[in-house]
DNA sequence: CGGAATCCGCTTTGATACTG
DNA sequence: CAGTATCAAAGCGGATTCCG
């Protein structure tokens, strides 16, 4: 118990002082944790997140793979993951050219939080909906 | 290597798996995966079970705690957090009446992840940032 | 092949006003 | 106090078309 060696405190307690400060400034200082929420949060990224962590792939596999995503969502999504520094983006100019996308680093170090997230949704799904179903009929 | 016990495999590889089998039905059948980080990636959940992981709080308590949110989002917020079985919502018929929401155990193990996907993005959000103005600059 | 640009509908959200 | 109802605004995302 309590083996708070170094940053242990609370980790709730960290998370909602940062998330405190922000609002004090009306929100204009994005905070962090909002903002990766935000980023996870939206429809696409986590799944090219995902499937890039198999490996390099190119921008159609990556439309073809990824089961209804549009071909806007993806150029949207891929752009704003390599802005953050996320996914690499390396031009082959071949005939016709190639575009292939990396995980980087940091996006490596972001999917093992995404899977522990991920594995807690799959395994709390009965429950959930279980939970639903006794809501609305209820 | 291939030490499939049960359910090892590679987690990232169960998640794909669960995210393509959703897809392959057009998203009818909702991915629990999609599901949580739908509701995670929404604006204020996060925020109100991070406020209730200190303790039970009323809704005008929340309301006045959560720098920005409106009342009719704390509404629909909590109605869906209630809904999932997230947190519970108890009424004391006093005059004038209040209402307490707390988080159940399902509502606080799902904090522990979001705990740490927050923890990992204030420790990246410096190169994060770093990152945006290399390529917004450049 | 890998995008960029435009248009456009739908959902989400915020303000405001009203209620038990 | 703790909502509900309604409306308008904003944003996201899809379909389509064009370009290097």
């Amino acid at each position: 118990m309590a083996s708070d060696l170094q940053v242990t405190a609370d980790p709730v307690e960290t998370i909602l002082r940062e998330i405190d400060q922000s609002a004090e400034t009306g929100g204009k200082s994005p905070c962090p944790v909002r903002d990766v929420l935000d980023r996870t949060g939206d429809k696409w990224s986590v799944q090219v997140l995902l499937r890039l962590s198999k490996g390099p792939e190119r921008f159609n596999a990556l439309l073809r793979t990824i089961a209804g995503i549009s071909q806007r969502m993806l150029t949207v999504t891929l752009k704003a993951l390599e802005r953050d520094g996320l996914v690499t983006r390396k031009v082959f100019e071949t005939r016709p050219p190639s575009v292939e996308y990396t995980l980087t680093p940091l996006g490596v170090s972001l999917i093992q939080h995404l899977a522990g997230l991920a594995d807690w949704a799959i395994r709390a799904e009965a429950q959930i909906s279980a939970n639903r179903k006794a809501y609305d009929g209820g």
